[in-house]
RNA sequence: GGCGCCGUCGCCAAGUGGUAAGGCAGAGGUCUGCAAAACCUCCACCCCCGGUUCAAAUCCGGGCGGCGCCUCCA
């Protein structure tokens, strides 16, 4: 498959390690706050990419997905709270897999936390390393990067030191450095913060950008790994000092890819905490729209450009995916006998194309389109009596097919499953409005109807009997 | 100031050299007790101005407009 590389900025062909494993590491969230869904823009897409890898492309993933459990936010807003760092951060840990649960992202293989000793020991052996071949320097009590130690840094973020804003400020650490573009690896300990033990006895906490390094080469074995992935505003400084620290540490390339996803907007900013402009999953669900329509509506534009979020492009993502579900709704009511070759060759074209537009730099939108032509194709088809219980099993496998990479329909068949109505009343209700409806009695009967939609859950009639579904 | 991305129907959004996918909304029709769903029909000279080409939304140049990064950030 076709995958945009940042490091070279084209799209190249993207092909597996020897072992047919793909090794991928994602920046996850840092826990002071429950991730809001521009953040989660960023982990659907990767999911995307993983399941893509996986279930179109058939290989194995090793995918691994961190949590930044410490750093100035977490050990500020655990003081504030009067809690332990691990009890403070624990709380958003749990935020998030709530979050990814109900946004469908598929469990990546492991998910290592910053504070776990074995990850503190791997970055205390990568500081050795480093300090060995004289990328480090000393000052106050902290270890820091030197930059002009290496030739080729900044080659992700083509930002050298004439690109840095003047007058801007650089580094917002109180810590002394021998030139601005430096960052620290290691913090020197301060009274009342969590403190670790690493390189010579060295007492403090992990810089930024330590703990992805060293986490990924724990995990995922020797470098260069397959595919780093993150948000865009990672490349600089995140993901360039990343580079700087694996690449000096090993002597060798630390990824052949690099995957990012660009931002979700809200009112033409960047949504993010500092601006005061996010919504969380929770905020969705008390608006009233569901997590399976943020998930769609992720996937309705390339994750190479900017999203602007709106309620209106929500609702229509909410409509959209309604329509494939109902479609599918009515292949399975289907009852006629037999099979018919020309509809089975529109599943095969659609599929084709779906694969294509995935293959190709994750082209989600086009892979949508694929899904709605053949949607159409198959109600006209339901329409003209031309669809029998033969093609039923050929269509539901291509939508299941369509899902396991795009992960929607099953996410809102989840949702779809807890009613806002116990299902049992849904149930006698219908039966009651058949009843009305058959003595002729339409008041009594679309009054059970309105009722229940007024209760979010709608009635549909159709020759095979009566459907419900959510608003 | 440096680097980068983007501007396609009312809204969302593919397409990146061969004459504009798809979704939402809207209009008309068919079906229905009424709805809903569905189907059929209708709905775009692709921000502007030049240039290259037999041919450009797609390539080049110049504008205008928007966003991001250069500082913690997904």
């Amino acid at each position: 498959m076709r995958l945009y590389n940042t490091l070279t900025r084209t799209e190249e062909t993207f092909t597996p390690g020897p072992d047919n494993t793909v090794r991928m590491y994602t920046c996850g969230l840092t826990v002071y706050a429950r991730g809001h869904i521009g953040n989660f823009r960023t982990f659907v897409c990767v999911d995307v990419l993983r399941r893509t890898l996986r279930h179109l492309m058939h290989y194995r993933l090793h995918h691994v997905m961190n949590f930044t459990d410490v750093d100035d936010r977490t050990i500020i807003g655990a003081q504030k709270a009067g809690m332990d760092l691990r009890a403070y951060t624990d709380q958003y840990i749990a935020a998030f897999r709530e979050d990814a649960k109900a946004l469908g992202l598929e469990p990546v293989e492991e998910n290592p936390r910053a504070t776990d000793p074995e990850n503190i020991a791997a970055m205390g052996a990568m500081i050795d390393a480093l300090e060995q071949r004289g990328h480090t320097y000393r000052s106050d009590g902290s270890i820091y990067f030197k930059i002009a130690s290496m030739p080729d840094y900044g080659k992700l973020a083509h930002l050298d030191h004439a690109g840095i804003k003047p007058g801007a400020r650089v580094d917002s650490d109180n810590y002394a450095k021998d030139d601005a573009r430096d960052f620290v690896l290691w913090k020197g300990t301060k009274p009342g913060e969590p403190t670790w033990q690493v390189a010579g006895d060295t007492p403090g906490r992990p810089g930024w950008h330590l703990e992805c390094s060293a986490m990924a080469l724990r995990l995922l074995g020797e470098s260069p790994i397959d595919i780093h992935t993150g948000g865009i505003d990672l490349i600089f400084p995140h993901h360039e000092n990343e580079i700087a620290q694996s690449e000096c540490a090993t002597g060798k390339p630390f990824s052949r890819f690099w995957f990012h996803v660009e931002h979700l907007i809200v009112d033409d900013e960047k949504m993010s905490k500092s601006l005061g402009n996010t919504f969380t999953i929770p905020d969705i669900i008390t608006s009233g729209h569901r997590p399976s329509a943020v998930r769609y509506l992720l996937l309705s534009s390339h994750y190479r450009k900017q999203l602007n979020f709106t309620w209106e492009s929500l609702q229509q993502a909410e409509e959209a995916l309604r329509r494939l579900t109902d479609c599918l709704a009515r292949v399975d009511a289907v009852s006629a006998s037999g099979g018919h070759a020309d509809i089975q060759k529109r599943v095969a074209e659609a599929q084709q194309a779906f694969s294509d537009a995935m293959q190709h730099d994750l082209n989600t939108a086009a892979a949508l389109g694929a899904m709605f032509e053949l949607v159409r194709a198959i109600n006209s088809a339901i329409d003209a009596g031309q669809l029998g219980t033969e093609d039923v099993p050929v269509i539901r496998s291509a939508f299941a097919g369509f899902d396991l990479v795009l992960g929607i329909l099953s996410l809102r068949h989840a949702e779809d499953e807890q009613p806002p109505v116990p299902v049992e009343e849904i149930e006698r209700l219908i039966e009651e409005r058949h009843a009305a409806r058959r003595r002729r009695d339409f008041a009594a009967a679309d009054r059970v109807r309105d009722d229940l939609a007024a209760r979010g859950v709608l009635l549909e009639d159709s020759a095979a009997g009566t459907r419900w579904k959510r608003k």
